[in-house]
DNA sequence: TATCCGTGGAG
DNA sequence: TCTCCAAGGAT
């Protein structure tokens, strides 16, 4: 629910699906589109078609217990460096680099001396390994601390120096807040009017209903024939809609 | 590697 | 209004 979604906005769904399912194992025996339904308005429902998935994968795979290695996390849907070391640091203890857009502003800033991290590389998890304080415990306290550091202080619009606990040691503030000069992430296209609005209208309309939506109905959600068409084709083809006798569905 | 994939709050 | 951007992952 993490992945690219603020924690604000996590928090009250995740108190709900926890409530519904409490394990892995009551979430695999309900059909994804029930994932899918639940998973509401948090955005990039593949990762709700990925959630359950996992949850398939864990109780087939791991008796219903969630894995604490990486390379057991890593191989479950949806499930990709971050999240599986997240998972692996948080729950169980282990000592690897969690990376992710928090601590990676942060090293850029504190350590590299630039105002902003540039585009995610598999080197980030070189660079976070090379400053990891060396027990288990102390290792997760610092990708706690930096994460936190990163979402609460040293943000990406209007950073708190003032009240930063490092801003003495701060590279990028001792340089005196040089200008980014490297290659940035490229900018996410505009929202209104893509096909991801599309995408998302339909799907709207699937959640909405208990019963198959029918084509008709489908096409009162966008005036574009053609873009409409090429959203439902994407949606089947990710597996997010379902066709069924009378109209589409979500999956079972 | 670049692109695609939702949604909504903040400035 | 409009832009930015958010505990990423898959292809």
């Amino acid at each position: 629910m993490l992945q690219q979604t603020p924690v604000v906005r996590v928090i009250p769904r995740l108190a709900e699906w926890l409530e519904r399912w409490p394990t892995p194992a009551s979430l695999a025996a309900e059909p994804s589109g029930e994932a899918v339904r639940a998973w509401d308005r948090l955005g990039y429902p593949r990762r709700a078609l990925n959630l359950h998935a996992a949850a398939v994968a864990i109780t087939d795979r791991h008796g219903g217990v969630v894995p604490s290695d990486v390379p057991s996390l890593l191989a479950l849907p949806g499930v990709g460096d971050y999240t599986a070391r997240a998972v692996s640091v948080f729950a169980f203890g282990e000592r690897h680099p969690v990376v992710d857009v928090n601590t990676r502003r942060v090293i850029a800033r504190a350590i590299t001396g630039n105002g902003e991290p540039g585009p995610a590389h598999k080197r980030d998890l070189a660079d976070m390994e090379a400053i990891l304080p060396e027990s288990d415990r102390d290792a997760q306290l610092a990708n706690i601390a930096f994460m936190e550091l990163g979402a609460l202080v040293c943000t990406a619009r209007s950073p708190r120096c003032d009240v930063c606990p490092i801003v003495e040691a701060c590279a990028w503030r001792n340089a005196g807040y040089p200008e980014f000069a490297g290659k940035r992430a490229p900018t996410q296209k505009k929202f209104a009017g893509s096909d991801r609005q599309v995408r998302g209208l339909i799907m709207a309309e699937l959640r909405a209903s208990e019963v198959p939506v029918t084509l008709a109905e489908i096409d009162g959600v966008w005036p574009d024939d053609v873009q409409r068409a090429r959203a439902l084709a994407g949606l089947l083809a990710d597996g997010l809609v379902v066709s069924v006798p009378g109209g589409f569905e979500l999956p079972s």
